[in-house]
RNA sequence: GGGCGGUUAGCUCAGUUGGUAGAGCGUCUCGUUUACACCGAGAAUGUCGGGGGUUCGAGCCCCUCACCGCCCACCA
């Protein structure tokens, strides 16, 4: 052997090794983008993480998911971008904060705005840090150097800029609505913040008696103390019941309140008792009854959910003890008719964990209608953004078509407060809901503005309200680009390339991308969505923090290896975007399936062990690539396995089978390079320098780099270490700014154009053969069809083939191994016969026997 | 009330345009031959959820039923 092996232990070290190539990644700056130097770019933006903690699960699937494509396309030669940041997320982050100060017995009004916010910057700041460093230790190839947070300087300018110019569009306004109300956070919440759950709960039936003394009219309900609101009682008015009673009144218990029966076709006369109770203020749909019909709205609740002086005799009370309260009073007067059991729906808070209340309050809205008339015509005529999988693009459509103004003002302190300032009067001295105001993009500019408006004497008060969160993450793909600047990085690299994200934000995000880039940029900011599914837990339940069922990613990079963590979720991604279920014992922290990936790493690394070892010290290149003439059949063979798993591995990857990429990639390495290959070339490695040695050499050396290229993108610690000892590259050289490799067959086989087997079916072959499709399939396939039509012939040859195969190895075995080698070397000679593993068992096989059994004197000889 | 996914080996899941049912883990047998025991060689295990249809041939296409899961929706 030789004197100078590579000093490679005999086990792969994640942890040494991850960080060393994080770091010098890093500090040469290897992905650092660079629009100048042009070419075709390839651009992800990073969904920006919540600095509500640290990253689970999810975040390290889509990173791994997202790092491959980016990876890859740097390799394949794109001018590739990944842009790192975070998302400020208000209410959360808020919500966070306030049940700190609760715990120390305070409310944010203890501390006042300003204290608030430093607490959100520190948090920021050390949230904001946790999650750049886990990032980091999963690998990802992002440009640092281009790492934005959504509440920056400038992404804080493109929403005021976004917002002014909505304004001044008219779509932006400010007004009076119902809004979904969340007496946890006190805010108001959008549609997508709801979340209906099933419960359980009553259907209580009332007698409101008519004025004029002549009966009752029974109503039906689920919040009993709404009714405290009342302004009418609606029926249809195509109903013989109470059609007659159009127009009469009725007098509102409890309250002593006269209120007028009313006629809505939206009454179904169907259900409960065909008489509805019209709470204006408190339901939408009375809401918009109430508005049709002129009735009074009249607000029963305060913020935080207890019942305000329209309550009567309930004020103070919190609402659902309120409900009982009513009820009980209902009984005693004997107007409660009866008690159902009804399971029915109720909006929860999404954040705040309680029900929502609708509530009438002023708050500003985007006007999302002429918006999403332009995103989707993108969709319809342009088929933009395209969705993967295919069917995420019909939900998306769906929801864009049904799509309700957005309310985007929340009553919040952490975020980006509302651009707009009002004229206060002396008289008031507060903000109303019509108090005049002027929108602009500073308070000098808002001074100036004011005086143009309302005169020197003017005193302006900035809005005290925060924007949605998802506002400024709407603007996310261009804003982090420099937007509203036209600035270099935005020219080149925008539209951004492909969005990776889950499903469970398709319409918080991926749809608010949309409206607001067709909107401000003209055009949609992503030409591929491709959608991933969830990481359920071992059970496969979904991970979530009440559930306390989230496994900590860093647990098994610990254990494990990013490598091995990152393979192990993209082997299991499907091409469908399911959902994947991690392998998980929580009891030990150990994980199957992430072993397994460990375990290939393992293989990966001694299989270049072997390979490096049977090198003579000399790198892939100094032993020049594997040529024609010398090679046998062996050799023939793994270089066409390999030049198809390239053409496939791009394939799969281009069409976002990451997945299918991955096991491919898994089965050539282990299955064919290892368990054959390097198998069969043993005996030929020992020769001194026989030309059968070195085309094994050039042959091992040849595929191992190449097939570490491949893997790059999946495992990229593991592969550039073993890439620096195989190819002796210098400390700032990067297997990951290497070209990836080309299909580029090296040997002539039965797959190249020329052998007559693989010429298409010329004219008139059999009847399966003539449709469209079948004249493209290769004659080998189309005869292998043929033979399998009778079904029967396929399992003759099969038994045929295992029968002939162990009887040739016999034979072989007792004529002795120069005959078949003389064999071998036969068919290596013939150009167009394809290596197969069948042919290989039987070469083995006899070299097997040759070596253990037989002739064990000539083999001492031999080695 | 609409819509979407899923149901394949003990477990987790692949199965590309219909053409010999697969992988990983687990189980069993053998093996400590100098790349790797985080290994190697080999084995067992499937009425592909049920029923029907199309076809020479269906895990795959069509119909239907069942169960599990998800999303959307203003029925008080």
């Amino acid at each position: 052997m030789t004197e100078t092996l590579p000093a490679l232990s005999s086990q792969y070290e994640p942890s040494a090794t991850e960080a060393k190539w994080q770091t010098a990644w890093e500090d040469n700056h290897a992905f650092q983008a660079d629009a100048s130097k042009g070419g075709e770019p390839y651009c992800v933006v990073i969904p920006p993480p919540n600095v509500t903690g640290s990253l689970h699960m999810g975040h390290a699937f889509e990173s791994a998911l997202i790092d491959t494509l980016v990876r890859y396309h740097r390799m394949i030669g794109r001018n590739t971008l990944w842009l790192p940041g975070t998302d400020h997320a208000s209410i959360a982050v808020q919500t966070i904060l306030e049940r700190q100060l609760k715990a120390e017995g305070k409310t944010r009004n203890d501390i006042g705005r300003e204290a608030f916010l430093e607490k959100a910057w520190q948090w920021k700041a050390e949230s904001g840090g946790t999650i750049v460093n886990q990032l980091r230790r999963l690998g990802v190839s992002v440009d640092w150097s281009r790492e934005r947070f959504t509440m920056d300087e400038g992404l804080s300018k493109a929403v005021l800029e976004a917002f002014v110019r909505f304004y001044e569009e008219g779509l932006i306004y400010r007004g009076n609505y119902m809004v979904n109300w969340c007496p946890a956070s006190q805010s108001a919440v959008s549609d997508l913040e709801v979340e209906n759950k099933e419960v359980d709960g009553n259907l209580w039936h009332f007698r409101y008696p008519l004025t004029d003394g002549s009966g009752y009219v029974e109503v039906a309900t689920t919040r009993p103390e709404t009714m405290l609101g009342d302004t009418a009682v609606a029926v249809n008015p195509e109903d013989d019941r109470y059609k007659h009673l159009i127009g009469k009144t009725l007098k509102l218990p409890i309250m002593e309140r006269e209120i007028p029966i009313i006629g809505d076709e939206l009454v179904d006369p169907a259900f409960g008792t065909g008489c509805v109770k019209v709470t204006p203020a408190h339901d939408p749909n009375d809401f918009a009854m109430g508005q049709r019909h002129n009735l009074p709205f009249i607000n029963i609740l305060n913020k935080d959910g207890t019942l305000n002086e329209n309550g009567g005799p309930f004020e103070g009370l919190d609402r659902f003890d309120a409900r009982k309260e009513v009820i009980d009073w209902l009984q005693t007067e004997g107007a409660l008719v009866k008690i159902e059991d009804y399971k029915h729906t109720v909006p929860y808070s999404d954040r705040g964990k309680v029900p929502v209340e609708p509530l009438i309050s002023t708050q500003w809205f985007v006007k999302i209608e002429p918006i999403a008339q332009k995103t989707l015509a993108f969709l319809d005529e342009e088929q933009s953004p395209h969705f993967v999988p295919e069917r995420w693009g019909k939900v998306y459509r769906d929801w864009l078509v049904n799509l309700k103004d957005w309310c985007i003002s929340r009553q919040l302190w952490w975020g980006h407060q509302i651009p707009a300032w009002y004229a206060i009067s002396e008289t008031e001295g507060e903000i109303r809901d019509n108090t005049p105001f002027v929108v602009a993009k500073s308070e000098a500019e808002a001074w100036e503005k004011a005086i143009a408006q309302f005169g020197q004497q003017v005193k302006i008060q900035q809005d005290p309200d925060v924007l949605d969160t998802w506002f400024s993450s709407g603007l996310w793909p261009f804003s982090t680009l420099g937007w509203p600047e036209q600035t270099a990085d935005l020219n080149f690299y925008y539209p951004t390339t492909t969005l990776v994200t889950g499903f469970d934000i398709i319409f918080f995000w991926v749809a608010r991308m949309t409206l607001m880039a067709s909107h401000f940029t003209g055009e949609i900011p992503f030409k591929d969505v491709y959608i991933h599914g969830l990481v359920r837990d071992e059970n496969g339940k979904k991970m979530s923090k009440s559930a306390d069922n989230g496994i900590n990613p860093l647990i098994l990079i610990e254990k494990y290896g990013t490598d091995a963590l990152r393979y192990a979720l993209i082997r299991e991604v499907a091409g469908a975007g399911q959902d994947i279920r991690l392998e998980y014992n929580r009891a030990t922290d150990e994980s199957g399936s992430v072993e397994a990936s460990r375990n290939f790493a393992n293989k990966i690394w001694n299989a270049s062990r072997f390979v490096m070892i049977n090198l003579n010290g000399q790198t892939p290149a100094q032993l020049g690539a594997p040529s024609r003439d010398g090679l046998e059949l062996a050799d023939r063979w793994i270089l066409e396995k390999f030049n198809r798993l390239v053409s496939q591995t791009r394939t799969s990857i281009d069409s976002y089978g990451l997945g299918e990429a991955a096991k491919g990639l898994y089965e050539f390495m282990w299955g064919d390079f290892c368990d054959w290959y390097i198998e069969l070339v043993k005996l030929r490695l020992r020769q001194d320098d026989s030309p059968s040695r070195l085309a094994a050499q050039q042959t091992l050396a040849y595929v191992l780099e190449g097939t570490l290229k491949l893997l790059h993108p999946f495992m990229p610690h593991v592969t550039e270490e073993i890439w620096h000892t195989l190819t002796q590259a210098s400390a700032d050289e990067f297997l990951a700014l290497q070209p990836y490799p080309e299909a580029a067959p090296v040997v002539q086989t039965s797959l190249d154009n020329d052998d007559p087997w693989n010429q298409a079916e010329p004219e008139e072959a059999s009847a399966a053969a003539h449709s469209p499709a079948a004249a493209a399939v290769p004659k080998t396939e189309t005869v292998l069809n043929l033979l399998s039509e009778p079904g029967q012939f396929v399992q003759f040859a099969l038994q045929y083939k295992q029968v002939l195969l162990i009887g040739l190895g016999v034979v072989a075995a007792i004529i002795g191994f120069n005959v078949l080698d003389g064999v071998v070397s036969t068919l290596n000679a013939v150009p167009f016969v394809e290596p197969t593993l069948e042919l290989f068992g039987l070469y083995y096989l006899g070299q097997f026997i040759y070596k253990n059994l037989l002739w064990s004197d000539r083999r001492q000889a031999f080695t």
